[in-house]
DNA sequence: TTTGACTTTTACGTCAAGGTCAACGATAGT
DNA sequence: ACTATCGTTGACCTTGACGTAAAAGTCAAA
């Protein structure tokens, strides 16, 4: 059967606006198909958009993600852009392991602030 | 002794620029002595800063990372209070949770993306 | 004493990632 | 025929996080 999205059905599963995926067409991060004018998003769009989606929260720009989505979709033959393609993935590597760090000690942290309302809490209701 | 650390040795050590560090003071997310103009920090802005750049890693915004350094510097006393920053606590923690789950998830993918470029480097290279 | 490296403030510029608004087309329900 | 709902394009606007340039002060070395 071969389900179509619409852009608005797409919008509200994921709780962003039209604007932004049109704005990610123009940025040439999605393709959808069109029926005359209106966009047409089949399921691998969607998928896709989900990846942006991750890849946004994680913070990575619009470029970076095209990037990335390029990669996918038309991998480098070449040697030397393979090599170049491993580099780049190392870095990203090492930033994204870097970043995981920084949310484990920022958890650790929440835990701690916590703990500490709970022994405040305490206190005050003791207190009353 | 009692150190104090010139704005550009930490700009230096930090890899950002002086102007990053006056718009934090401007943001009132620091607040280095003085002698006369020039700004004096010590280990414990030092240390200050190196918070905020592990929160804007990991997507903190300014006004966010605000938020947390007045929880430290001044915890809320009242009932209600606390109840309410418990709740942002744990809202932060489910974020940061999606955000790890995705740099997981990605991790996960730069490896494959990495084998397939070594397996085409080997055919690459048997080829040749 | 002049050069160089550092510092300051003020103020306008920029860039990414959308928001917002206007003006309009297509389609369905009443 | 009118209204609602959903879609479109195009243009300008906004916000966050700084960049950049101007004009000037401080201090040590050559």
């Amino acid at each position: 059967m071969n389900k179509y999205y619409s852009i608005t059905e797409l919008t509200r599963e994921f709780g962003i606006s039209t604007r932004t995926l049109r704005f990610y067409e123009d940025e040439g991060l999605i393709h959808p198909e069109r029926r005359g004018r209106t966009r047409l998003f089949r399921p691998a769009d969607r998928r896709l958009i989900q990846e942006i989606l991750r890849g946004r929260r994680i913070g990575f720009t619009i470029a970076e993600i095209r990037e990335i989505i390029q990669v996918y979709k038309d991998p480098p033959g070449e040697m030397g852009q393979l090599r170049l393609l491993m580099n780049r993935v190392e870095e990203k590597r090492e930033e994204l392991r870097q970043k995981r760090k920084d949310i484990e000690d920022t958890l650790a942290e929440l835990d701690n602030v916590e703990e500490a309302c709970l022994t405040r809490l305490a206190e005050i209701g003791v207190g009353t």
